[in-house]
DNA sequence: CTGAAAGCGCTTACAG
DNA sequence: CTGAAAGCGCTTACAG
């Protein structure tokens, strides 16, 4: 492979010379450059960006953090990481999806060093072990998602107690004054999103004077028929359900379906941080709260770039909230 | 940070031997190790891989590239892709995912200069300028999938020609003498599996003489159903389809019913190339031919490996055809 | 077992 | 406008 040293001798120029065409750094005379293009397509010269990276120090990649070998990428995550990684090509970076966990060991290898300019983390929980490893050995970083506390660091989130709460109202401005809470199980009980929505939901439950009731779901569609089955029977008294388990919510209808229980007329469902995508899968159509998943990828690709191109502003924080999006999935509970 | 040459200095050996303490390239006596060791703590250093990658010549890290900002990725494509993960971590490699498509430009750009040792292709068109231009470039690859003439090329890929045929002939051997079948609307029409599934499908209804009917299909839910619903009164005289659009499925079924369509007793339905997630989906279950994308993704994974490791090995190429799992779509025609 | 030194392919002040 | 040269952080023959 012909490097800029090649290209140089061919075109008798200094290999200064041939960077500063290859990356339009400096102006260059015509004829110069001219040379210089002609032996670059005669050599089938291609810039290394590893030399690159090493003498600038930058690599213009940044890592989306996403746990793949741990969590299935959800529809819902690939908008995320769809939309931030079009975002930063827009801006002159590459973006590319590293399936590392929890993993903090294999984190500050990574992402220290250059390989990557900076990060974005998806699945944040309220204590983040990766978000001390990367601020600890200075790497850039944005969340999607948020810690417990996260002021000073830059993110982007749904804003989910909000999202919860408006969810609530809707079913309560039908008449609904049981409301059943379907959680994912077997996600870390710190997750944020899950965390905060499930803090809502009490919250919002209890200043109607409403009862509580939470139920938690394994993330797949079977679960989610199983528990659709048997829902009637163990909750008799719940007239909606509002269910943040994206990978559960066909299966349950169809649960409910099996058992007997008419959707929207026995029991109303709103589904929680929801794509259209997934909302057309069931039958009825569900009514959901759509979550910004293009949106937010965009500005989490923002809040990265920020901290890369202009360090010292305050950092980037953003909430945005679900929004309502009706379906054919809720009603007026009986009387 | 603090680089080798810190570590060195603050150890009082040269920078070779950090080197070695650090790769475990060359014996070290126990008392230089210490000290290296001792100094790497207190200046917490760590590797910079970007250095490491030039001296060097490769990084241990594997592109997988997938276009996803011109096609979703679905949930059998993310199996591939964490299956190939952690199949590649096994092997001392990280594989990421890069989110370029067609634009071949990117690609060489990308992976020649040793930013990545090598690279998957996915989604894989009968002819793919990406090959080429990575053959041009000398850049080692793999397909997931293959071009119409992989002689002498790596890939793994479903045996899309057999698993069509088994499809057919499952619903045959019912009575089926009407199967449509139901393809991706939108897709290039040269993407490797459909259009061998769709010629296998041609060629089985012809061996039977049987009618073959070809009907497109949009990736999405809303779309299935929109056909769903017409399905009936557009092929009054098929028995049976078989559908190649996992995106499309649930809505189809949806369609289906809303439109009086009993499934199975009045048309039977098979899904080739679908997942347990996304067959639990619908109602009734889907009868499906099992995409085996954890094999196909932990295969690609070593078939890039090879390259890598053994260049004078042949390569490696391996067709595994998708598994039939019974579901409740599919019954004998009414007499 | 350890070190001095060249080299990987670039970028970028600094001169001229 | 162009070039000579140092340097980015490592690795690896080659000596000793």
């Amino acid at each position: 492979m012909a490097t800029m040293r090649d290209v140089a001798e061919h075109a008798g120029v200094s290999i200064a010379t041939v960077s500063f065409v290859v990356n339009g750094t400096k102006h260059v005379t015509d004829g110069t450059r001219e040379r210089v293009e002609t032996a670059m397509r005669d050599l089938g010269f291609r810039r290394n960006p590893v030399g690159a990276a090493l003498a600038k120090g930058r690599t213009s990649i940044i890592a989306l953090l996403f746990p793949t070998l741990e969590r299935t990428l959800s529809h819902t995550a690939v908008e995320f990481f769809t939309s931030a990684a079009r975002r930063a090509r827009e801006r002159g970076y590459d973006l590319i999806l590293w399936p590392i966990g929890s993993d903090v060991e294999h984190i500050d290898v990574l992402a220290r060093g250059g390989l990557v300019d900076g990060v974005i983390l998806m699945e944040v929980k309220l204590a983040d072990p990766r978000v001390s490893a990367l601020a600890t050995n200075n790497v850039p970083f944005a969340m999607i998602g948020r810690t417990a506390d996260p002021s000073g660091l830059p993110y982007v989130d749904i804003d989910m107690a909000t999202s919860a709460r408006e969810a609530y109202e809707h079913l309560a401005a039908l008449g609904h004054r049981n409301i059943a809470y379907i959680y994912s199980e077997g996600v870390k009980y710190d997750h944020g999103a899950d965390a905060r929505a499930r803090s809502a939901y009490r919250e919002v439950a209890a200043a109607h004077g409403d009862p509580a009731t939470l139920i938690p779901c394994l993330e797949h569609p079977t679960a989610g028929r199983e528990l659709g089955a048997r829902f009637a029977a163990d909750h008799p008294d719940a007239t909606a359900v509002i269910l943040l388990n994206e990978h559960a919510a066909p299966g349950f209808l169809t649960g409910l379906a099996h058992a007997g229980v008419r959707v929207p007329e026995d029991l109303s469902v709103l589904s929680l941080g929801s794509s259209d995508y997934m909302a057309a899968m069931t039958d009825p159509p569900m009514s959901y709260m759509r979550t910004p998943g293009p949106e937010l990828g965009r500005l989490g690709a923002d809040a990265i770039l920020q901290r890369l191109t202009e360090p010292e502003d305050p950092p980037l924080q953003e909430l945005l909230p679900c929004e309502y999006v009706p379906g054919a999935t809720m009603a007026a509970p009986r009387a």
